[in-house]
DNA sequence: AATGGAGGTCGAATCGATTCGAGCCGGTGT
DNA sequence: ACACCGGCTCGAATCGATTCGACCTCCATT
C-alpha cells in the first residue's frame, strides 16, 4: 500500500496511507489505530476498557482519536458482534398519539424505560397499527414487551418467535406461554362492586373499555362478551359480575373521557325510574366522562349517580376525588423491565401478578331514596 | 427436521455439515442457503428481492426457511451492511412519565412517528435526563431530532457531530447550525397579547413556561428572563412584550394545569385593585390551571379575569373553549420527519416556520368595570 | 544464568448479511 | 457455425468492531 519502507521503531508512522476511512471520510477505529501505531485490537481494548493496556498506549489511542475526531466504535458493527442492539421495543395498541393519551400506559412506559436503561437500553415505540402487521417488524430489538397490546397479534408474535426475541407481556392473556406482568383487575373490579351493593345500590351498569381490538362502541351484548378479546376488560366485567351477575352496560371502546361521557349519556337518557343509580366504568378516565355526563343532565353525584373508575391516576381537571381502584401501573413497567433483563440474562423470569388497592373518594354514596 | 435424502439432481448436498449455525441454533441465511444448495448471496438475494432469481430458485430459498424456521435476516447484521439501522432518536425533555404529560409533545412525536414510518424507521425514545448525558449516548440511530429540547446539551450535540449523524430540532435556538421547525411563537404571543389590549386590559399578568432546563419556579425577573435557554418561552415572552412592555408574571416552570394553577395562585392573591384582569398563560395546560385557580378564588372566568392559552390543544375535563393560539403540533412532527428523510438522502432540509391562528374562545371579555 | 511468569500487543477469526463483478449456460441473429 | 447477449448464480470482499489465543519482552526468582 505504501513504499515507504516503514520506519517502525516505536511508532510506525501514521500518515503511511489512508487506513480503513469510511466514504464519507469519517474515521474508523482502524484508523485511529494506524494513527496511534497500534493496532486494531489494542485499539479496542482501549477503547472499551476491557484489557490490560499500558496507560501509555491507551494515551496515545485517545489522543489519535481526538486528533481524527473520532466519534467512538459504531454502534451498528458493535451490535453486530455482541449480538445485542440495546435496545427494547416497546408495542403500544395504536399510534402514539392515540395510545398516549391513556396515562396509565405512559407510566407504565415510564417504568419500563427506567427499568431497562440500568442495563443502558432504551425504548423503541412500536405502534400496532391494525393491519396484522407492525410497524417495525424487523427492527434490531433484543426484547420485545407487549404494553396494553393482546397477544393475538398472532404474525408477529410468531415472527417473534421465530427470531428468538425474547418477550413480556403486560397485561394479557397468558396462554400464549408468555411471561405477563398483570394486576388483580377482577378482584379490584369485585372490590368497588361490592362497595356498591353494600351501599345499597341495585340498578348498576358498567361503562366498558374495549372488548376486541376493533374497538367496537354500543350495548354490551352477550354476544359481543363472548367474542372479547382483551383480557383487562374481560377480567374487570368478571369482577363485576361477581357481585352483580347480570350487570349490563355499554362499550365505550377506549379509555378516553369523551367516550365515557357518550357511553354514560346513552345509558343515563331513559326514564328516571330506570336509570342506574350507579355506574361502574372500567377506568378513571372513563369516570371522568361519566360524571361529565352526569353534570350536563343535572344529576348530582354521588347524590343522584354514584361513580367508581379504576386505575388510580390523577385525572387532570377533574376536581372530584374518585372512589376508584389504586393499580400500580408504574410498577408493573419496572416489572417488566426485571422480566426482560432476566431473560436477557438468560434467566427465566416469572409471571408478577400485583394486588390492588381500593381507594374511596366522594364520588360514591347511597342510592337516591 | 427430515432425514430424507435430498431428491436435488443440480445441487449439492446441503446437510454435508453443520453450516453456519448459531449457538443457540437458530439457522443463518448460509443455513438456508446451504439447505437449499445455492450459495448465500443466491440466498439473499432471493430474500430481498433485489436481484435478478428465477422462480424455482426463489421457491427452494423459501422452503428451506420454512424448514428451518428461519425468521429472516438479522436486523444487526443489515445494519451493519447498509450503514442504516432504520431508527431514529427522539430526544425528549424529561423521562416518560414527565415529558409525555404534554399533549403538544405527544402530538409532534406522534406526526413525527407516522412521517418516519414511510421509511420504515421507528422512533427510538432517549429522555434527557438533565445530568448533561442522554441516556442512550451510543444508540444505534440514523438520525436525531430533539423535540422540545434545547440545544444546549452540548456534550450531546458534539458526539452526534463527531459520529456525523443528522440532526433535526424542533422549536431552538438555530445558532447551533441545526436545521429548525418552529412556529410563530412570538407572532402568536403578540397576538394574544393585542387581543387583551383591544378589550381594554391594562393590569396583565404572564403564567411562564420554564426558563431554564432547571425548571425554575418564581417570579418573572429580569435576571432570570435573561439567563434564559429554552427558546419557546422567551418568544413568546417578547410577544406579548411588543403589546405591553412591562409585563411581569410568574414562572411555572412547566406545562401542566396544577403549575399553571399554582402560579395563578400567587398572582391573584394580592389586593383587587393590583390584581390582574387578565392572565397570559404561555400553554393551554397552564391556561386550565389558572381558570381552576380564579374558580377557587371565586372568580368568573372572563367576566372578572380574562384567560387566553397557547397551543389549541382540547384539554380534558375543561369544558370551557379557550381563547387561544392554534399551532400545527402534528405538522410540526410530519415537517421534521420530513427533514429527517431529506437529510438521510443526502439532500438539505430547510428550516420550516409554521403560521399560528388566532382561536377565539369564551374566556376572554372586556375588564371589570 | 536459566526458567517462570506477568503484562502488553498483535493476528486472525468472527458476527450475518449484502453486493459487485465475473462466469456459465442456452438461445438467437447473421 | 460463430459470436454475442441476456438471464441467472456464485465467489469474494466488505461493513466496523470485538475477542481469543499466541507471542514477545522484560523482570524476578532459584
Amino acid at each position: 500500500m505504501t513504499r515507504q519502507p516503514e520506519a517502525s521503531g516505536a511508532t510506525g508512522r501514521g500518515d503511511a496511507g489512508v487506513d480503513a476511512a469510511r466514504p464519507d471520510g469519517r474515521p474508523t477505529l482502524a484508523t485511529v489505530a494506524a494513527r496511534a501505531g497500534v493496532s486494531p485490537s489494542t485499539a479496542s481494548l482501549a477503547f472499551s476498557g476491557h484489557g490490560p493496556v499500558s496507560d501509555d498506549t491507551k494515551a496515545k489511542v485517545l489522543a489519535a482519536a481526538r486528533e481524527l475526531d473520532y466519534g467512538g466504535p459504531d454502534p451498528l458493527a458493535q451490535s453486530l458482534r455482541r449480538g445485542r442492539s440495546g435496545i427494547i421495543g416497546a408495542l403500544i395498541p395504536a399510534r402514539i398519539g392515540v395510545s398516549f393519551r391513556d396515562p396509565v400506559l405512559i407510566q407504565t412506559l415510564d417504568g419500563l424505560a427506567e427499568e431497562i436503561s440500568a442495563i443502558g437500553a432504551g425504548l423503541l415505540l412500536m405502534p400496532d397499527l391494525g393491519d396484522g402487521e407492525v410497524s417495525v417488524t424487523s427492527a434490531p430489538v433484543d426484547a420485545v414487551v407487549l404494553v396494553g397490546c393482546n397477544a393475538d397479534a398472532l404474525g408477529t408474535l410468531e415472527v417473534l418467535r421465530r427470531r428468538n426475541i425474547p418477550m413480556v407481556q403486560i397485561e394479557g392473556d397468558d396462554s400464549a406461554g408468555v411471561v405477563t406482568i398483570s394486576v388483580d383487575n377482577r378482584g379490584g373490579s369485585r372490590l368497588l362492586a361490592q362497595h356498591l351493593k353494600d351501599l345499597g345500590h341495585e340498578r348498576v351498569a358498567i361503562v366498558a373499555l374495549g372488548l376486541d381490538r376493533g374497538r367496537t362502541v354500543g350495548p354490551l351484548t352477550a354476544e359481543r362478551e363472548s367474542a372479547a378479546t382483551v383480557t383487562t376488560t374481560v377480567e374487570r366485567l368478571a369482577g363485576a359480575r361477581d357481585v352483580y351477575p347480570h350487570i349490563g352496560g355499554w362499550i365505550a371502546g377506549s379509555s378516553r373521557s369523551d367516550a365515557g361521557r357518550a357511553a354514560a349519556l346513552t345509558l343515563l337518557d331513559v326514564p328516571p325510574n330506570e336509570r342506574p343509580t350507579a355506574i361502574l366504568a372500567q377506568s378513571d378516565l372513563l369516570a371522568a366522562g361519566v360524571i361529565a355526563a352526569a353534570e350536563e343532565r343535572g344529576l348530582r353525584v354521588p347524590e343522584d349517580l354514584s361513580v367508581v373508575g379504576f386505575d388510580g391516576i390523577r385525572v387532570d381537571g377533574l376536581e372530584r376525588s374518585l372512589t376508584t381502584i389504586r393499580q400500580p401501573s408504574q410498577e408493573k413497567g419496572t416489572a417488566a423491565g426485571r422480566a426482560v433483563v432476566e431473560m436477557l440474562a438468560g434467566r427465566t423470569p416469572v409471571a408478577v401478578a400485583f394486588d390492588v388497592t381500593f381507594q374511596p373518594g366522594d364520588t360514591t354514596g347511597p342510592p337516591p331514596a
